[in-house]
DNA sequence: CCGCAGATTTGATCCAGATCAAGGAATCAC
DNA sequence: GTGATTCCTTGATCTGGATCAAATCTGCGG
């Protein structure tokens, strides 16, 4: 269960140095997060952070999914963000948070003292403007997750699911197909993402192997081979709406 | 369908001014934004702002409530969110926005022009920072609103709605009961923002009142008869996460 | 290479909530 | 105040996805 030490990155070649909460800052003010971080680094399955615990750190991804999850007293469980690399963990100013953060896979996180690093976004607008963007981003992306939890069926659901999972691993220059993309989540955490059974997730991946529409090779790899089926199939209009 | 003119309120005597966008703004701020303000009002059923328009205005509810809508393709929609006073409308820094707002009741909001606002976001970090906090709110508001789309029974959710009804227009001093509250919503916005069906919504608001939990007074007024059981069939566990 | 343990698929049945279909109440226009 | 419209309630039936229940895979440890 134990994780070998990432070795300390300078935050000049931090593979998340454009994206994440530190992407608009200057190169002083860089200097400074430099000397304040910290790298954590969680198994697979490891909890990062229990709803309800103090926080003491606040933290980017680096490497690695980890979910953040919500559960009602009789066990029910609701996925309520996946976090990928450059995503951020916590809020300035809050001393806990609501939900439990899971690592879905083996994860490094970038981390921060809580209480000096909302001491610096307090200082810094570079910060607050960056985490703003951030949390209006994941602002959109839960609103479209509301839709689909509200009144997708199980089908767009999963076809949703499946076509995210492309736009983030994309392949550009093939147009109808998709090899070799990666599942990073098991059926179960996918239910839980979904609103669904893991029985129902895994009936509606066979309905779309049944009819051509993706492959599977093993456990967690897969391709898509009718990308415009897929999309027919999400319910969405055609493609509206592509920022970035 | 007309409404009448709002007079002009200076900021300084703004029912809204502690708790909207401009709340950290010190008085120097606060009289810039006066001179960039207008009020506009909107008629209750009136859309305030269509999915993917160019968004010439952001703006602060002062009075009135408004939703927030998704729509599939074939008709279903899903309410994404609902503005009471102070919240607000639009995002720095994106020309447009992915869902229709919509007047639940007769409006009125502070609006300034989409350009100048987000020139002055990026120079004012009380804005910047208070934006940042509006928007972590609304996302911490967003996740226990997906838990409640993904794995709340009918019941539960009709529970949790007209419990958030009693929080936002608690009368204290009152432990068991809560007389006199309103719906400002319709059967069916309540559907929409339910993930259910208006009938439905119906049967279950008839089964609390069989039950002695609530009592309605007509189309839009209602009370709380017993708070207790109103927030067992929440299935929420016992009060837990209630901040500010 | 073998045998587990956990993950996944598949089948059978059930049921909460959707859908279809009438009636009743508020509320509004005049 | 009266009719019309819109909103709401209630009933009957249907169905998508949940639940219950076995098999089968997959990959790992030894």
């Amino acid at each position: 269960m134990s994780i070998a030490l990432t070795e300390r990155i300078k935050c000049s070649e931090c593979p998340i140095r454009h994206r994440a909460v530190c992407a608009r800052c200057d190169d002083s003010e860089i200097e400074i997060l430099d000397t304040m971080k910290s790298y954590r680094s969680f198994a697979a399955g490891e909890t990062i952070q229990w709803r309800g615990e103090p926080l003491e750190y606040v933290s980017s991804v680096v490497k690695g999914v980890a979910s953040l999850t919500k559960t009602l007293e009789d066990g029910r469980t609701q996925m309520v963000g996946l976090l990928l690399p450059s995503d951020f963990i916590g809020r300035p100013g809050r001393g806990q948070i609501d939900f439990d953060v899971v690592a879905a896979t083996d994860v490094t996180l970038c981390s921060f003292k809580s209480i000096p690093f909302a001491n610096m976004v307090e200082t810094t607008p570079h910060l607050s403007q960056r985490i703003m963007e951030m949390a209006l981003d994941e602002l959109d992306a839960a609103r479209d997750w509301m839709l689909l939890l509200g009144r997708k069926t199980a089908r767009e659901k999963i076809a949703t699911f499946i076509e995210m999972l492309v736009r983030r691993q994309h392949v550009s220059g093939l147009d109808g197909a998709q090899p070799g993309l990666t599942l990073p989540l098991t059926r179960e955490a996918i239910a839980n993402y979904l609103g669904l059974t893991l029985e129902t997730v895994s009936r509606q991946m066979s309905a779309f192997k049944k009819e051509g529409i993706v492959a599977f090779q093993g456990r967690s790899h897969f391709s898509v081979l009718n990308l415009t089926a897929l999309h027919e199939a999400t319910g969405d209009d055609a493609d509206g709406g592509m920022i970035s």
